[in-house]
DNA sequence: TGTGTATTGTACCGATTGGTTCCTTACCGT
DNA sequence: ACGGTAAGGAACCAATCGGTACAATACACA
C-alpha cells in the first residue's frame, strides 16, 4: 500500500559490482556508483544503507556469481580429470586478460585493499577464497595424478593453488606482460602433471 | 648560501614508506603522511612535489631496500642450492606474518590498487616484480633439480614463482589463516623438489 | 477518487581531500 | 654583521568525500 521501488535491487547490485570492480572499494565514489547504477542518492541510501553495506552485498553477489562459476568449473563432471579442470580455470583467467579484461578479480582487489583494516570485508573475502579453495580440493580428488595424496596433502596443494590464483589475477590487474601471465599459467599446469 | 633542509630526505622517504605500507596509496591521507614523516605541508610539498611523486619515490626506495634484500637472498652463494634459497624466501614471507607483520608487500598492494589506472605506478611495480623474477631465475640456475631446464623453462618457472609470491603476500594482508599460508609455502617447497 | 505510505529527487551538510600562498625563520657566503 | 636564498609553518583554498533532511511524487488499496 505504498509506492513500489522503480528499480530491480539485484540488477542495481550487479551494476554496482562493475563499478567497484573497475575502481576498487575506496576508488569508487558515490557519484561513480550513482551514475553506474542509474539511481539517485535518496534511492541508494534507502535501499542499501551506506557504501560499505552496498559493497558487502556486492561481494556476496560476486561470490554467488563469479566464484560459484569457478567452483562449478572445478567440479564439472564433464571434465573427468580434476587436474584438467584446474588447468581450465587458470587458462580461463589468462584468457580474460587477453580478451581485454584487466580488472582482475574483485575478491583479490578487496583482499589487497580494505580487508586489511575492515574485518567484515575481510571475512567476506575469506569466504570467497575458501569456497574456491574447496573447489580446488574437489578437483584434486578427481585427479588420478594426485590420488595418492591424503586429505591434508590435498588441502595443502589446494592452498597453494589458491595463492597462485590470487597472484595471477592481481598481476593481471597490474598490467604485467602477457608473457609472464602465460608462463605462470603454463608452469602451474606442468607442475600439476 | 641558503637555509639547509632540517630533515634527511631518505629518512623521510623511509617513514613515508611505512605509512603507505600500512594504509595503501589511496588510504594514506596527507595528515597521515605528515604525522608519520614528522614534517609540515610546506616542507613535504617543497621536497616531494606532491603525493604521487612521493609515492613513486617510496616505491623506488622499497625496491632498493626490500626487493634488493630479496634478490640478495635469492642469489646468496652461502646457500649453494638455489631451490633452498627460494624456499627460504617463501618461508621468510610466512615468518613475517607469524611475527605480526600483516602489511603484506607494498609492491603487491600497489599492484592491486593504483597501478590499475596509473601507468607510472604500474611501471614501478612491474620493475620491482621483474627484479624479483630475475632473482628467482638466478636461483633456479643454481638448483641441481632444475639443471635440465632451458632458459625459457627457467623463465616460465620463475614467472610462476613470482605469481605465487604475490598471491601469498596479498593473502597475508587479507588476514587469511596461518594454516593456509603455511600450506601454500610448504606446497611450493614440495613442488620445487 | 481520495488517502496513506514508501520511494524518489534535490538541496544541503560538515568533514576531509590534496594542494597553494605567503609570511617567518634560519642558515651560508661574503 | 649582513644580505640573499631557501626551508618551515600555518592559514587558507576549492573540490570532493560520504551521508542526511525533507519536500515532491507516484503507487496500492479502499
Amino acid at each position: 500500500m505504498a509506492r513500489p521501488r522503480s528499480f530491480d535491487t539485484d540488477a542495481a547490485i550487479e551494476k554496482a559490482m562493475h563499478v567497484f570492480w573497475a575502481h576498487g572499494y575506496e576508488g569508487a565514489s558515490l557519484p561513480d556508483l550513482l551514475e553506474g547504477m542509474g539511481l539517485t542518492r535518496g534511492s541508494l541510501y534507502k535501499a542499501f544503507t551506506d557504501k560499505k553495506t552496498l559493497f558487502l552485498k556486492v561481494l556476496d553477489h560476486y561470490e554467488c556469481k563469479a566464484v560459484q562459476a569457478g567452483v562449478a568449473l572445478l567440479t564439472d563432471p564433464a571434465i573427468p580429470n580434476g587436474a584438467d579442470r584446474i588447468r581450465a580455470m587458470f587458462t580461463g583467467a589468462y584468457q580474460a586478460v587477453t580478451d581485454g579484461d584487466q580488472r582482475g578479480c574483485l575478491l583479490c582487489t578487496a583482499a589487497a585493499g580494505p580487508s586489511a583494516y575492515d574485518p567484515e570485508i575481510a571475512a567476506a573475502v575469506e569466504q570467497g577464497l575458501t569456497a574456491l579453495r574447496d573447489g580446488m580440493e574437489d578437483a584434486l580428488e578427481a585427479s588420478p595424478a594426485h590420488g595418492d595424496l591424503d586429505t591434508g596433502g590435498r588441502r595443502a596443494l589446494a592452498d597453494m593453488l589458491i595463492a597462485q590464483y590470487v597472484g595471477l589475477r592481481t598481476m593481471a590487474r597490474a598490467r604485467v606482460s602477457d608473457d609472464t601471465l602465460r608462463n605462470a599459467v603454463r608452469s602451474v599446469g606442468v607442475m600439476l602433471a
